[in-house]
RNA sequence: GCGCGAUUAGCUCAGGGGUAGAGCGCAUGCUUCACACGCAUGAUGUCGCAGGUUCAAAUCCUGCAUCGCGCACCA
């Protein structure tokens, strides 16, 4: 057995392990089982994506939470799939087509282009799920789902036809989010705002009444002063009264527009005067609503200005404009200043491209169910964890906004909206159809084409991909699945998604499905580089979890991370921490390879009173194992993973290790009684057993491994199946242990052995007195412990200067023989001397307190004296020594 | 502007009214028959700053500073 490599080669025993559960579908959910339910859903990544540090954070917790609810003996659905990721998707494609061939999708059509989609998504869509089962995650793979699957797309369709009918969605023209790069319309949430260094400019208008007379005005966006409909002033600014409702000359193309009074207009900012171009920015289209102002779009979709009398500026792109407008301004001696300026500015979130504000005709949601869903997280329905982010959901709630819904895209579910032919061409284009227009008969909207489909001309827009990601708990699960699994128990996802997606869900789950879609919500913490900067593609900060794995393997990929990831904050991303999960891994199999050198297990004992010839160390790791168990129980309550984790690592290194195994060691030598041997091999296998288990859901393969080989699943089936033990190793029965006693004593004794610079020689012999009764017992694994052997006396006078200790299984002295240089000891006792005289000044001056006598708790109290008497006792022994050396 | 978080060892982070913790890193010593992805021992902290509550504050409260995040915005 010994010839098994010396540190674990996690690689092929993971893959091994993965295809064998899914060989025996062990990941299968069956929703007619009597078990009780467990579900949770995948927050579908993106089809186009690759795995990176989050996926990993926010799935590893999903496999933790679903590998534990299997433990408890539950029915389990893990459903995966993928989003089809309307913009990201179809920008991916449209790229390759231009640089492969040099097309638009507008040359190949829209039918052929969605070919080249699905191929491209059949060609790279699954790498994500590659990825997803390389970590080990025990999705039920029968059950993956796409967004764009028929049955799902169907649903969609059918959503969307009930809000209509509600009265819920409409259609109409308004300012929206426009990116001038992707050709679409964009929701609010899919807008960044950035800080950004850009120009102010003051210039002035004449008025027209007043030749030679100028209103002046600031701006930053001179290149839409073709668009201006009315300046605006604030009503209560007194510099302006007398200005209201006159009229101004606009530059070029020339125009009289009027001079309004409006309350937005902040009378602080700049000249306090502002020029309102309804058709390029929100607050002016809707200072234009309220004065009945005409609507002037001076913009071509693609960000190019449109605006034939201005030949110096039609077709140029906007920021070139804005330079050549400021110009014109100047030369016609109209531009006063231009002043350095910050403002923040809206990105589009996938473009990276500012945004353009621009009117179009858009189809809207209401959000139905706003009441409800707030409610739900107010009064904890829905958990969210951390706590606090409920306060921003709440707060985003309180502001909502209708829902821009659709996209001028094609990749993605098309709005099930017919208009009637002849209409259409009355009305010339269908972008321009309002709604508000159309007679009952001239549109139709439903889930299935109008029955004669060659009258019909149908909307070209698509839904905004989350209008399908909002019904993805319910709208992924048939009826029958629904019964057994909706809804859902877990949630785990990003707080960056809250409005995106989470809010939307439940929204989604009470108009649709009767009810919340889950029950607690996990947000995780968000992973930085080392410098606290987000990992991004562009930085080259992101390290490859593929490549992490192949060096650490999945499990000591996830353990590392899951042993740091706080609970809520973000976490800064450390190469080193993956490592620990690796070197970990590492201990487990090591410890169980020494215990492979004495065979395997043929029986594993339930109880530790089946087990004969008990001795300190057995009863003492049973006993933490135990305590372990509810310690780790009580964790996963709280969802504090990386507790869980950190008492894993602890039990396995810290006791199972270094102590237990290090004191019953002589057991498994050669030399060692068969008795011996075997209630250490019987005791070591009852505790790994029920500890791999326990570590299962964290680092699920090397459990399987070893529990395999160490023949703990002797009466068959795996680790992942086995329900979490029931019971404990331990009873009450079983009685005290010494072993703590010992294992402390033993520490003492190296310290000895430290302090004196005689660390590593084997030769020390060390004295114990007044020892307890049942030391005699154990002073081979003491010695053995401690490093030296032991000799215990009634009485020993030991020579002044003998290093001693006092400890719970007796008086030990370490005698010196004259070995030890004399000069360095004394300096080294009047170093301690000082620390120790410290202490006890800090005891005396606490007790001295009366305030604390009189008020603290008077086992505090207690605690305080005995620890006094400790250090004086202390205080006064090294006095001793030190005086014996001279 | 409003809100939220963070500030503890060189680094990454736990903890939390009653003696300051882990891992890594560092130092010293170990090729000890499970593990150098290891073993043993050790050094390192005014727990961001200032007040307050308390017998007792790194911990609770208030303010401030710095960093980060979210929302709202000034054209």
């Amino acid at each position: 057995m010994s010839e098994l490599p010396k540190a674990y080669e996690p690689q092929e025993v993971e893959r091994k392990w993965y295809s064998t559960w899914l060989e025996n579908q062990c990941f299968h959910a069956d929703e007619s089982s009597d078990k009780e339910g467990y579900s949770i859903v995948i927050p579908p990544p993106n089809v186009t994506g690759i795995l990176h540090l989050g996926h990993v954070l926010n799935n590893t917790i999903q496999d933790i939470l679903a590998r534990r609810a299997r433990q408890q003996g539950k029915e389990v659905l893990w459903l995966p799939g993928t989003d089809h990721a309307g913009i990201a998707t179809q920008t991916k494609v449209e790229k390759q087509l231009r640089d492969e061939e040099g097309k638009t999708r507008r040359d190949l059509g829209r039918d052929e282009f969605l070919n080249r989609v699905w191929d491209w998504k059949e060609k790279h869509g699954g790498i994500i799920i590659k990825q997803l089962k390389r970590l080990g995650c025990s999705c039920d793979w029968e059950r993956e789902r796409f967004t764009m699957d028929d049955d799902y797309s169907a649903q969609v369709a059918e959503v969307f036809t009930k809000l209509f009918n509600e009265g819920l969605i409409y259609r109409g023209k308004r300012i929206v989010n426009w990116c001038p790069v992707s050709l679409t319309a964009l929701s609010d949430e899919e807008v960044i705002m950035k800080p950004q260094k850009s120009k102010l400019y003051f210039m002035k208008y004449e008025l027209v009444d007043a030749p030679g007379e100028f209103l002046e005005i600031s701006t930053t966006r001179p290149e839409t002063l073709m668009g201006d409909t009315a300046v605006a002033v604030n009503p209560k600014d007194e510099r302006f009264t007398k200005y209201i409702g006159r009229r101004v000359r606009r530059p070029f193309p020339e125009a009289e527009i009027e001079i309004v009074a409006d309350d937005h207009v902040d009378i602080e900012f700049g000249t306090g005067a502002l020029k309102i171009t309804p058709a390029h920015d929100k607050a002016d289209f809707e200072i234009g609503e309220r004065h009945h102002l005409e609507i002037i779009d001076v913009l071509h979709p693609d960000g190019t200005v449109n605006c034939p009398d201005c030949p110096e500026l039609d077709g140029l792109d906007r920021f070139k404009a804005r330079k050549v407008a400021a110009q014109m301004l100047d030369d016609k001696g109209l531009l006063i200043r231009v002043e350095e300026y910050e403002n923040n500015v809206g990105f589009s979130e996938r473009a990276d491209v500012v945004i353009e504000p621009r009117i179009s005709m858009q189809w809207f949601l209401k959000y139905p169910a706003v009441k409800e869903t707030d409610d739900a997280v107010a009064d904890g329905s829905i958990v969210y964890r951390p706590a606090r982010w409920a306060k921003t959901h709440a707060n985003w709630m309180e502001n909502i906004q209708d829902w821009c819904i659709s996209r001028q895209l094609w990749w993605g579910h098309q709005i099930p909206v017919w208009y009637r032919k002849e209409k259409v061409t009355q009305l010339q284009a269908a972008e321009s159809l309002d709604v508000a227009d159309m007679q009952a008969g001239d549109i139709y909207v439903g889930t299935e084409p109008p029955t004669n489909p060659e009258a019909w001309v149908r909307d070209e827009d698509v839904m905004d991909t989350w209008f399908s990601s909002w019904l993805w708990p319910f709208a992924t699960m048939n009826g029958q699945e629904q019964k057994k699994f909706y809804p859902t128990a877990d949630l785990v996802t990003g707080p960056d998604i809250i409005f995106f997606w989470v809010a939307r869900m439940i929204m989604a789950g009470y108009h649709f499905a009767g009810g919340l879609p889950f029950k607690n919500v996990f947000f995780t913490s968000i992973i930085r580089d080392l410098k606290g900067r987000k990992m991004s593609k562009s930085l080259g900060n992101s390290p490859d979890p593929i490549d992490l794995m192949d060096q650490y393997g999945a499990d000591g990929l996830r353990f590392g991370l899951m042993r740091t990831a706080p609970i809520g904050t973000d976490v800064r991303f450390d190469e080193s921490q993956v490592a620990e999960g690796r070197n970990f891994a590492n201990k487990l199999y090591n410890a169980c390879r020494f215990r492979q050198m004495s065979g395997v297990a043929t029986v594993v004992n339930e109880k530790l009173s089946e087990v004969n010839g008990i001795r300190p160390y057995h009863r003492d790791i049973a006993v933490k194992l135990d305590a372990l168990a509810v310690s780790v129980e009580k964790s996963y309550a709280d969802y504090r993973f990386n507790d869980v984790a950190q008492q894993l690592y602890d039990f396995l290194w810290g006791e199972f290790c270094d102590k237990f195994l290090e004191a019953v060691k002589g057991d498994l030598r050669d030399t060692a009684s068969p008795e011996a041997r075997e209630t250490t091999l019987a005791v070591f296998d009852s505790v790994m057993s029920r500890f791999l288990q326990l570590l299962h859901p964290f680092m699920p393969h090397i459990t399987e491994e070893l529990s395999a080989r160490m023949g703990y699943l002797a009466s068959g089936g795996y680790v992942m199946e086995k329900m979490y033990p029931s019971t404990t190793l331990t009873t009450s029965d079983d009685g005290e242990t010494n072993a703590e006693a010992i294992y402390a004593a033993a520490g003492k004794m190296r310290n000895l052995k430290a302090e004196y610079n005689v660390a590593t020689r084997k030769d020390v012999k060390f004295l114990v007195i007044k020892a307890s009764d049942w030391l005699l017992a154990e002073t081979d694994v003491l010695g053995l412990l401690a490093g030296g052997d032991i000799e215990v006396l009634d009485i020993y006078d030991a020579p002044k200067g003998t290093p001693a200790a006092v400890t719970d299984v007796g008086e030990i002295y370490m005698p010196l023989d004259g070995l030890i240089d004399m000069q360095a000891e004394k300096s080294r006792l009047d170093k301690e001397i000082a620390k120790v005289a410290q202490e006890v000044k800090k005891c005396e001056a606490k007790l001295g307190n009366s305030a604390f006598v009189d008020k603290a708790p008077t086992e505090l109290v207690d605690r305080e004296k005995s620890r006094l008497d400790e250090w004086a006792q202390k205080h006064s022994q090294l006095q001793e020594m030190r005086s014996s050396l001279g």
